[in-house]
DNA sequence: GAGCACTGC
């Protein structure tokens, strides 16, 4: 263990400072002497932290354990909060700390809870490097409200520091919470602990966004970080808690991130209630700066414990040379390991499902599985679970061997590798032997997210007798997933990732140098069973120079919308102020207070000090409620008309997993996905259908996929059939599930039910769904453009947020129906400007559904204001802009703006007994005439002005609004309208007041 | 007329 200065020292220092006035002068000066103590030898170790343990270390340990037991000692005897460091085992020797502790009379007895672990278990343990650590750990948690934990993967600290908290007695104050970034971490973590500590899953459990097994026994819970940040929701505080651990801190994750952000004020505030919560940062790298340096966040840098890993060496190898086709690279690269190098798994790093197809299909077709002797006399088709793939090679017109012709490509590049030493490793060609290919057979597997289960799960089984695995993969087996067996990574250095244009909202893909931190990553794969190699298809200096050493962490690169409103929703109103380990930009941040400024989850109020500030409205609240984008919690908001719930819940589930097609996933790319495309798009075709069905567009294929998909019990088979991507419609299912959970939760009168047999969408509906669609994405909208002469221009749309044309993607149902408005999901850049996910809509539909990027004129004269008795508003005709485009949009009958004039006008309907039925009887003897209300000269009369002052002091501009006056004063308005009528009719008047109707 | 890495509520 290795404890830094920098990140240690004030950590001391401020402890001792918080409890002054509880120590004598003695007990201070102890507490700094610990700090000397250690302190000067640290320094002299910082650059020999990923070195085995030393003698040194050990003494400093000791030293530390003596300086805290006195502390500790002494503590006991002024602080009034219970002190839990009693508790932790003293010792590494667990028997003596037993016998210890009840020696101690004045202290409450040590809790140290004993576990019978399987022997074999045990012995497994002990390997781990991370149990020598277990003292060292516990104490600095035990001294410190927050620690960070810095180890390797490999150095088991994600199954056995719970274990350390259980032992040390942390699940009698409450739970132990970790949390995971994947689900099946929290699953199978969850799963191994209650293993060692030979305990039942009812008591430690797990719980992720679908399940869980969390019982009234659990104590301790592993958990996906957002299943943590919901619970933040509802209990600020985390009261259950006695500790919380984040592991895989350095991933990053957006929700990790704000748990960190979250909890570096919980942990002081729990503190003040005399409650204690620790928390644990669990991060593989070193890069923790972000934690400790940020000083918003941790105003006293937390500590940071190093653990070794127990990795197996990588020797890594640069190419001399960074070739311009990494691909063609990658493939010689495997070819010459499979061909020179001992037997161990190959595991090659591309970009995407078509590189990696394409990467699969050559290699197979260089080292077949089957030497064509066995294939002529055995039918072996489905003999290894290869058998699709063998296709390729049934073909009269096998390929010429792509390594032989590569031969002298191959020779330009001899010795140009360097290793670290000169062995067989380096795979200089002295190694590249005439071996014929089709003997040295390879079992090649694709590997990427989409890809089926059933497919993924073959990199987890042996290879078939005598051949060699190499996997192709994308970033999934980064960190999701582990390939066993794996000796050699080839790896290509790029990485596609997703861009968002932060103004635009536009998003595209490129291809670029992962960072050195992911390539060290994706190097360690090589080491999990036995000293491995790796492969880097660039050069060192490439890698030195070209690479950022991390990744920008995901808040800094995605819209944070449904962040801002989750904040909001918590009550932190200055987002801008929150301590993010890594800010989001700040145009991002803008971004996400306009786009729920337009659907109006918040509103601008101004403060005591004049500032506006965005508030969450009761709308933003009910919105917050729903896991899901803020634009389609919109929709989820608005669904209850036309009986649309489930609907707009199906189709915001589509919405939300994306690609619910398979497209040519499963299958090599190639002439058989083409034929296979067609008929997708032929599906999808007549899925949109026509008429109402077909304006519903890309939301009606959506709901018709996930109709049929249900109806036929969501079945592999089915997806298969119809092209549905099988994970994504089980994902679908089960997000419908909780959304609709969630619908019933906000609005206990929604009353949906989780229908397996929805039926199709009536008309009426097909344009009640449109509209919501609308209310959600108003800020999305697009309309045709004139082609005039520009060819390029032909089917362009222009969208309101951007210069350039957009177009609908050839995937969509709409593709080849253009109507005029539409809105869409996301534009996506590609060749073009592509919207996905279309929907046609009304230009009149946009002034009542989106009004806040509306602008409107005043009220028109003709037609004149009306009043609407069913709505009990004053209703009139304006025209309207929209957008920053000022696009002329169809006037519209809407609400009379709030102002003053709407009371003129209210009270002008008001005398004319349209609002109050049981006034239209004095109507014939009113004074003057009701239109005096709003004539200019108005103000001439006293009576126009009273009955006006009232309205307005009593906030009355609809017969809502009055209503509400009258239950606060019954006798509101009487006397201003008894001025309206003459004395003999007052008695009258009075003896209906208030209104019953 | 096209081609999207990865993950959590």
């Amino acid at each position: 263990m290795r404890l830094e200065r920098k990140a240690h020292e004030p950590v001391l220092a401020t402890i001792a400072k918080e409890t002054e006035e509880d120590f004598d002068s003695e007990d201070s000066s102890e507490s700094d002497d610990a700090d000397d103590d250690i302190n000067p030898d640290l320094l002299e170790e910082k650059n020999l932290v990923m070195e085995s343990v030393d003698s040194n270390v050990d003494t400093i340990e000791c030293k530390e354990k003596d300086e805290y037991g006195n502390n500790s000692r002494k503590t006991l005897k002024t602080e009034v909060n219970e002190d839990k460091r009693e508790k932790i085992p003293e010792s590494k020797d667990k028997t003596l700390t037993k016998n210890v502790a009840p020696a101690k009379p004045d202290s409450e007895p040590a809790i140290f809870k004993e576990v019978k672990r399987d022997p074999g278990i045990q012995a497994a343990r002990l390997q781990l490097p991370i149990l020598a650590e277990e003292q060292a750990v516990m104490e600095a948690i035990h001294d410190n409200d927050v620690v960070i934990l810095c180890g390797e993967t490999g150095s088991g600290k994600t199954t056995q520091v719970p274990q350390f908290l259980y032992e040390g007695g942390y699940t009698t104050k409450g739970l132990i919470g970790v949390t995971e970034p994947r689900r099946v971490a929290a699953v199978t973590m969850s799963r191994r602990v209650a293993l060692e500590l030979n305990m039942s899953t009812n008591v430690i459990s797990y719980q992720i966004r679908y399940e869980g097994n969390v019982t009234d026994e659990t104590i301790m819970k592993f958990m996906t970080d957002g299943v943590l940040l919901k619970e933040i929701e509802n209990d600020f505080f985390l009261s259950k808690y006695s500790v919380i651990v984040i592991d895989e801190a350095h991933e990053r994750s957006v929700f990790t991130d704000i748990l960190m952000g979250l909890l570096s004020r919980i942990v002081p505030m729990r503190k003040t209630q005399g409650n204690q919560l620790k928390l644990v940062i669990m991060s593989a790298t070193l890069r923790v700066e972000d934690f400790t340096g940020n000083t918003r966040l941790f105003p006293s840098p937390p500590p940071v414990v190093t653990v070794e890993s127990r990795q197996f060496p990588v020797t890594v190898h640069f190419n001399k040379r960074t070739p311009d086709d990494y691909l063609n690279e990658a493939f010689r690269k495997v070819s010459k390991i499979h061909r020179t190098l001992p037997p161990g798994g190959i595991l090659v790093f591309v970009t995407g499902q078509a590189e990696v197809h394409g990467l699969c299909r050559k290699l197979k077709k260089t080292f077949p599985l089957i030497s064509e002797k066995t294939k002529s006399t055995h039918n072996v088709e489905g003999k290894d679970g290869n058998s699709d793939e063998e296709d390729d090679f049934d073909l009269d017109n096998y390929p010429v061997n792509p390594a032989v012709e590569e031969r002298d490509a191959e020779d330009e590049d001899l010795g140009e590798e360097i290793g670290d030493e000169s062995n067989e490793f380096d795979l200089d060609d002295s190694a590249f032997t005439s071996l014929i290919d089709k003997n040295l057979p390879m079992f090649v597997l694709p590997l990427y997210s989409l890809l089926s289960s059933q497919q993924q799960a073959k990199v987890f089984q042996p290879p078939p007798e005598g051949t060699r695995l190499c996997v192709v993969a994308t970033n999934v087996a980064e960190t999701s997933l582990t390939i066993p067996n794996i000796k050699y990574v080839v790896d290509t250095g790029m990485v596609k990732r997703r861009y968002y244009d932060k103004v635009t909202g536009v998003s595209s893909f490129k291809i670029t140098w992962t960072s050195r931190a992911s390539a060290d990553q994706r190097a360690g794969r090589a080491g999990r069973v036995e000293p491995g190699h790796c492969y880097r298809l660039y050069s060192s200096a490439v890698f030195t120079n070209d690479f950022e050493e991390f990744s920008a962490p995901e808040i800094s690169r995605r819209p944070v919308d449904d962040l801002v409103l989750q904040m909001k929703d918590m009550n932190i109103d200055k987002v801008v102020n929150f301590p993010f380990p890594t800010p989001p930009d700040v145009t991002a941040l803008q971004s996400a207070e306009r786009l729920l400024l337009n659907v109006g989850a918040l509103e601008e109020k101004k403060t005591v000090k004049g500032n506006i500030n965005a508030v969450i409205t009761p709308l933003g609240r009910a919105m917050a409620k729903f896991p899901v984008s803020p634009r389609y919690s919109k929709m989820l908001c608005l669904g209850h008309q036309e009986n649309c719930m489930e609907y707009v819940i199906a189709i915001v589930s589509a919405l939300t997993v994306k690609e619910i097609f398979a497209d040519d996933s499963d299958r090599e790319a190639g002439e058989i996905s083409k034929e296979e495309r067609r008929k997708i798009s032929r599906l999808r075709r007549t899925w949109a259908g026509q008429g109402d069905a077909q304006k519903l567009g890309d939301a009606m294929v959506m709901l018709r996929a996930v109709g049929a998909s249900e109806y036929a019990g969501c079945t592999e088979k089915f997806c298969a059939e119809n092209g549905l991507r099988h994970k994504g419609m089980v994902e679908i299912r089960k997000l419908r599930a909780q959304l609709t959970n969630s619908v019933n939760l906000v609005n206990a009168d929604a009353k949906v039910v989780l229908n397996p047999r929805m039926s199709p969408p009536s008309p009426v509906q097909c344009k009640a769904l449109r509209q919501i669609c609308l209310s959600g994405l108003g800020d999305h909208v697009a309309r045709k453009s004139p082609a005039g002469n520009n060819p390029q221009l032909k089917n362009a749309y222009s969208c309101m947020s951007l210069d350039e044309p957009v177009f609908i993607h050839p995937s969509s149902a709409l593709f080849n129906v253009l109507p005029e408005y539409v809105i869409y999901q996301e534009v996506v850049e590609t060749s073009k400007l592509f919207m996905k996910g279309v929907i046609s809509v009304q230009p009149e539909w946009i002034p009542v559904l989106v009004p806040s990027l509306c602008t409107f004129s005043k009220p028109l004269e003709d037609p004149p204001p009306r009043y609407d008795s069913e709505a009990g508003v004053v209703k009139c005709h304006m025209t309207c802009t929209f957008g920053p485009k000022s696009w002329q949009v169809p006037p519209q009958e809407l609400e009379y703006p709030t102002g003053l004039d709407r009371f003129k006008w209210f009270a002008r309907f008001l005398l004319d007994g349209k609002v109050i039925p049981v006034f239209s009887k004095f109507v014939p003897f009113l004074l003057s005439a009701p239109v005096t209300m709003i004539k200019s000269w108005s103000k001439l009369q006293p009576r126009t002005e009273v009955l006006l002052g009232e309205l307005v002091s009593g906030g009355a501009d609809s017969k809502m609004a009055l209503k509400v006056a009258w239950k606060k004063d019954p006798m509101f308005l009487l006397a201003a309208l008894k001025q309206w009528i003459p004395q003999s009719k007052h008695a009258e008047l009075s003896l209906q007041w208030p209104p019953k109707e």
